[in-house]
DNA sequence: AATCGCTAGTAAAGCGCTTTACATATCAAT
DNA sequence: ATTGATATGTAAAGCGCTTTACTAGCGATT
């Protein structure tokens, strides 16, 4: 491959000449510049990014890590950051750790070395403090979607306690008094905060929240079956579940039909997230939609700022909005078991 | 951050010596050995991969250049492909090229001058050449799930027109003769492959494959919408549809549902892929597996063995499988505009 | 006493680029 | 004729690492 040095020699002109010239940063008469334009294209010179950035110190690329590209909910966020960091002009790559702990440190620390502009960091477990030591003191990182406990960086969320507040309000607007909450790890910030916002509607309405009826482990289909089920074996089932991930709801969905009930005749159910097979399940599931796209675009726009010197907001919250399909019903007749 | 001047300095040694007994080409007395690892932990040194990758010419990277990461089928993939590579010391940096053909070039140049040592590439449309000249004399690549035709480096695909042909057979063992075919890009290895198994099944049942049922388009639900409503319009309907991907089985269910016909009592729908939803919509989809952790991790294998200098097969398809969920019956009456 | 072979390293060049500081030629103004 | 400004560049160092070729010192052998 063609080296700068190479197309200086063909164009009969120094290095630092060419180099300076394709960064702009001398101006060059006309026929010199000709010359330089022939001797790439003669060649095929393409600059070698690794030396430019060893050189500059620069990357222009972000880190995504992110705990797992085949959930369509990072995806996506994952598309929405790279589109937006390309029209940017920056690469982005993009790591997913399995959620484990030693994954995601590894990844951090490997994007560290390979010198990256900037991290965008996504996790779904609540950290034990190593996360947190390992970010401290890094600039130019930004919270996407999760908070880590104890890393002041800027952070961008959406509205959790709104979302489940909405979706509680409707069911209760909808005439239920027996409403069951099945949401993600026990202390993960969207969980506390899905569950506040549960609980105000609740509140609000007068209507108690039951500790038997609030059920913490995943946002995972299979934590969505086994909740549903201790719910539905019980005397007194709930005559609707606000399920705090649509993975948890397809589970919960499936439990139902095994009881040889029907949503939302029997039981009606909202979701969380309006993944894209929200709207193709049976029946369409009413869910809470996160704004996926925003979040991963202004993940980016804050990591941009960052880098010029500004100080985004430390926290953002993106506001989340009730989907309403055919999942909830009014509550016939008390199920029984 | 500390360099391994730093380090030398601070053990006394020189970088020399440090860089030696980094990469195991030196045998040192313990007693410096210790030193250095004291000062490597006291300095904190990690060594910085761009210059070791400017200066080695190695990055121990993959570059996997794939048309939408927010598709499950390409997640999914992606997710076995970083899995794969990471179990070999390899990062993988996943561009998503949004299926442009400039961003597809702008992405496969991107990579090689950022040195990855090889190149994983997925597309999901006709090249027109331009690709196969990018690709042309590059070495280290590897094509996945579908052709560019023109290019010669070991591929890795599925069986296609088994897929198809499985299919079909099922729809004719359960007693249809009418079946129409809704496949992706006309041109595309994957759908003249499709449909080739799909004319075997019929020839071989001697069954006709009638024209204005093979519909070629797209592999979208848009695309299932579109060609499920000129088949369904038709004065006479086929009691049997093979969707050549989930997506678009997606759009014919909803097709059919808008017609006020029901699956499978009124027309049976076999899909291709096996994605994540296709067993979460309303009826359960029959469809056609892909071995997507398969197939990311052959490719992978395949990459490390061109980097190895070995020639792994030229050209390798993967099996794929039915499985047989509820939305195929036996014909009923005919169905009837 | 000179030579050999080890051990335990080191000096210096090079990867391909950027950047700082300097150089030369030309021209206009004094 | 000299000065200064402007236009058009260049030399060389440096980014942090690897690698090739070399060497100093020492004990053992002839």
């Amino acid at each position: 491959m063609a080296t700068l040095s190479d197309v200086a020699a063909e164009a009969g002109v120094s290095p630092t000449a060419v180099s300076r010239y394709l960064n702009n940063r001398i101006d060059l008469p006309q026929a010199t510049r000709d010359r330089i334009d022939a001797a790439i294209a003669k060649l095929d010179y393409r600059p070698n990014l690794l030396a430019r950035r060893l050189s500059t110190g620069k990357s222009e690329a972000f880190a995504l890590v992110t705990p797992d590209i085949a959930n369509p909910f990072f995806a996506e966020l994952a598309a929405a950051v790279e589109r937006q960091a390309h029209a940017s002009g920056y690469s982005v790559y993009i790591t997913s750790t399995g959620g484990h702990a030693d994954a995601e440190m590894n990844a951090i620390r490997r994007m560290a070395d390979s010198h990256v502009d900037g991290l965008i960091m996504t996790t779904n477990r609540v950290d034990d403090g190593s996360l947190a030591n390992l970010l401290a003191g890094r600039e130019n990182v930004v919270l996407l979607d999760e908070d880590i406990d104890g890393v002041s960086v800027p952070r961008v969320f959406v509205d959790n306690a709104e979302g489940t507040y909405l979706a509680a309000k409707h069911l209760i607007a909808m005439g239920h008094r027996d409403i069951a909450l099945i949401g993600g790890p026990h202390r993960l910030m969207s969980v506390n905060e899905r569950l506040a916002g549960f609980t105000r509607a609740m509140d609000e309405a007068g209507l108690p929240v039951r500790p038997g009826w609030v059920l913490l482990g995943d946002y995972t289909r299979d934590y969505g079956v086994a909740a549903a089920s201790v719910l539905l074996d019980a005397v007194d089932p709930p005559t609707a579940i606000l399920a705090c991930s649509d993975y948890i709801a397809i589970g919960v969905m499936q439990v139902v039909r095994a009881h040889g009930l029907s949503i939302p005749n029997d039981i009606s159910l909202v979701g969380f997230d309006d993944m894209a097979f929200a709207a193709l399940v049976d029946p369409p599931l009413t869910t809470i939609r996160q704004p996926v796209a925003a979040m991963g675009e202004l993940a980016v726009k804050h990591l941009l700022a960052l880098l010029e010197g500004q100080t985004p907001a430390a926290e953002t919250r993106l506001p989340v909005e009730l989907v309403t399909r055919q999942s909830v019903a009014p509550p016939s007749r008390k199920v029984l078991k």
